[in-house]
DNA sequence: AACGAAACCTACCGCGTTACAGGTAACGGG
DNA sequence: CCCGTTACCTGTAACGCGGTAGGTTTCGTT
């Protein structure tokens, strides 16, 4: 089985990779992209630095890597969302503090000159609020109930998910994320 | 005039802290805290790296310097706030991205592990979600026209506002800050 | 059994970082 | 005029960083 063999050598290849990403993840968010070293990522999979680097030939190709696996995370086709899955998954991410502290930390890094996720984020950015666009004007047609059009709400919406972020895991116990978001869904779909 | 004179000593020493405080300012959203050297905010005050330790001891005493004048800044008391206000605010900011990027990327950096600003951020939200609600409720009353409490929009007025300078900083041309934030406020006053 | 590639490791380089030590020149107060 | 403080500077320690070079072991293929 020359094939199956390979694969399997493949497929280990491949977890160890997957393994190392998740280990970025995690020390991501603990320290930032600047503030995260090969070697601590590299520790907590139990290999030394160079041996990391022998996976991701730089610090930068580890970064693309978490990047892309996180836009494989939500691939679920914007047209299958609806407005009530907002809420689920607000109420998700709730639950996983780990890889939103990732993100967050990521996008508020991202702003600063050169940073390496800055293009990732800038064009993710667009794309989310388009595919929100799309969703509230599926569920509302060209008008929301408050007159706003999709176009114009879905910054809105997109800047209070993130907002809420920061400020849960600041002070987790003072701000029910949630319960925030779920009123500024019902803030959307009221009658002017 | 011995005090006059001693005076001056200490005036001229305050200025001088005042510029690398706003050298700071700089070297920060260009580059974030993590990331900014003192040898790059002496370099643009026209010291050495050792010249401005002289200044403040440590690099955090002087992230703790551009905190403070921070809060300096926006001292104007919460009560004389009113909600259209907000939006005049919103929009002195988005000419003046610097200072936005400053805060953007302190505020990004600061949820991760024991950054020497996590504290001062959670702290700082609190109080403002306090203010916002505040204003809120004289502008509105106990009832917001939707029908929320002032204290569960104060979460999300500050939500959109971050949310949105993020937005703004990594695409300013496909983002009008100012207008969604209208948007946003217009949302708040229609009657449910 | 032999070979070639993959999966690591050790050793090391060069640089950037914060911070400390100690010296010196300017300057204002007595 | 002297003297102490302020305002710097040079030198350097100590460390962590990303990345390179090159070797060695493991392992699947032939």
């Amino acid at each position: 089985m020359p094939y199956g063999d390979a694969m399997n050598a493949r497929v280990r290849s491949e977890e160890r990779r997957a393994e190392i990403v998740r280990a970025a993840l995690e020390v991501i968010a603990e320290r930032g992209y600047r503030g995260a070293s090969l070697a601590a990522v590299a520790e907590r999979v139990g290999l030394t630095q160079q041996g990391l680097l022998h996976y991701f030939p730089t610090k930068e190709a580890l970064l693309v890597a978490v990047l892309k696996e996180r836009d494989q995370w939500d691939a679920v086709p914007a047209t299958q969302w609806r407005v009530d899955l907002l809420a689920s998954l607000v109420e998700y991410n709730a639950m996983r503090p780990g890889i939103i502290q990732t993100f967050s930390a990521l996008l508020g890094e991202s702003v600063t000159e050169g940073h390496p996720a800055r293009a990732y984020f800038t064009e993710r950015y667009r794309q989310v609020r388009e595919s929100m666009a799309a969703v509230l004007r599926t569920a509302y047609g060209d008008r929301l109930p408050n007159g706003l059009t999709p176009e114009r709400t879905a910054p809105l919406l997109v800047a209070v998910m993130d907002g809420l972020q920061y400020q849960w895991l600041l002070d987790p116990d003072s701000v029910d994320m949630s319960a925030a978001f779920r009123d500024f869904l019902a803030l959307l779909g009221e009658e002017a």
